[in-house]
DNA sequence: ATTATCTATAGATCTATAGATAATGC
DNA sequence: ATTATCTATAGATCTATAGATAATGC
C-alpha cells in the first residue's frame, strides 16, 4: 500500500491540481475532501495525511491556481510585446476562458467565495492579485506608473467582472456581448 | 399554531427577505434551510410548506433583490437628473456597499453561485441584468444608442467586479484602491 | 374541514479521526 | 522502524418528509 517518497509527493501534487478544477467548478462549499480524493484516484481517509484541513488544501490550490495564472499571463505579455495588452484582454475575455472555468483564472471563479472564508484563504487571493495587476500594468503604454497602476487595477476589475457575468447569464449572445463590450472598452481606454 | 392567512403570506415574505441577506453572505450553499428558518423565527419543518425546495427560495429570494435593486437604481438616477451616472458610480462603489454584502447588489454577492446553480436560478439572474443595464445605458450622455448600451455592459461589469474584488482582498487600503480606480476610469470613459 | 406550523426523524453527505496494513528507508 | 495509504466509523449537518396540532375560514 506504502509508496515511495516521490510518489507521495506526486500524489499531494495531483490532489492540489484537482481540487484546484473541483473548487473553480464548484465552490470551496460546492464539492467534498471525499469527492476530491475519489478524483485524484485516492481514498478519503488518505487525505488526512496529506493536508491539515479543507482549509488548507482550499489555500494549497488556490496558490497554485494564482501562480499559473501569472505565469500564463506572462507568457502572452512577452510573446506580444507591441500588443500585450490586447493579448491579454484577447486571452482572458475569450470564449474558451469563459467555458472553462475549472481551468481559468482563481479570481473569476472564486474572488466571491474568498472573501467570504475569510482567514488564510482571502490572503492568498490578496497576494495573487499584485502579479497580475502589475502585468497589466506594464501593459499600458501611455501615462505616469501611477496612473499605469490605476488603470491596471480598474481592468483588473473589469475583465473579472465581465467574466463573472458572462457565466452568470444563460443567453448566449448576451454573454458574448458582455465579453466583447468589456473588451472594446478596455482597448478604447487604453488609447485615452 | 396555525396563523392568519395575512400572517402566513407575511411569514413567508420575510423567509425570502432573511434568506436574500444570507444567501448574500454566505452563498447559496453556505446556509441551509434551517439556519434561514431560525433566522426567520420559525421552524425548519414549516419551511416545505411554504416552498418546494432550498433552490425555489434561492430563485425567490434572488428575484426580490434583484427588484430592489432595479428599484434603488431608478431612485438614485431620477434624483439626479444631471449627473445620474456618478450618482450611481458613487453608490455602488461605496465603502458602504462593499461592506454590507447581505443587503447589496445580488450579482456582486451572488453572480458566480449563480453561474454554477444553472437553471431557474441562472435564468432570474439573467432576468435580472436587463433593467440595471438600461438604467446605466440612460445614464450615458453621449454617442448612438447602441454605444450606450455597449459602454452600459461594459460598465456593469466593472462595476461588479471592483465590488467583488475590493470584497476579495483582506489589505483596507488595497481595497479602496480598487473602488476609486474603478470609479476614476468609469467617469473618464463617459467623456470619451 | 382546511391549513399553517410544529415536532420528530429518515436518509444522505460532510469533515475529521482511529487503527490497520504493507512497503519503503534506515 | 517509519510512514503513506487504506478501511471503517464517529459525530455533525443537510435536505426533505411524515404525522400531529391547533386555529382559521367555510
Amino acid at each position: 500500500m506504502r509508496v515511495t517518497r516521490e510518489k507521495a509527493a506526486e500524489n499531494r501534487s495531483r490532489v492540489i491540481a484537482v481540487a484546484g478544477k473541483l473548487f473553480r467548478e464548484h465552490g470551496f462549499n460546492g464539492i467534498g475532501v471525499a469527492d476530491i480524493m475519489k478524483a485524484a484516484d485516492l481514498t478519503h481517509g488518505g487525505f488526512y495525511g496529506q493536508f491539515d484541513s479543507k482549509e488548507d488544501l482550499a489555500i494549497e490550490a488556490s496558490k497554485a491556481a494564482h501562480d499559473k495564472s501569472q505565469l500564463v499571463w506572462s507568457d502572452i505579455a512577452a510573446k506580444a510585446p507591441e500588443r500585450s495588452l490586447a493579448a491579454l484582454v484577447d486571452h482572458y475575455l475569450s470564449k474558451r476562458h469563459r467555458d472553462a472555468p475549472a481551468t481559468g483564472c482563481a479570481f473569476a471563479a472564486l474572488a466571491i467565495d474568498a472573501g467570504r472564508q475569510g482567514g488564510t484563504v482571502q490572503e492568498t487571493f490578496t497576494e495573487g492579485l499584485a502579479p497580475l495587476v502589475d502585468i497589466l500594468a506594464k501593459a499600458f503604454s501611455k501615462g505616469s506608473k501611477a496612473e499605469r497602476h490605476r488603470k491596471a487595477l480598474a481592468t483588473m476589475a473589469q475583465l473579472v467582472g465581465a467574466v463573472v457575468l458572462s457565466r452568470a447569464v444563460n443567453d448566449p449572445a448576451l454573454s458574448d456581448e458582455i465579453l466583447a463590450s468589456a473588451r472594446k472598452e478596455i482597448l478604447a481606454s487604453a488609447q485615452a
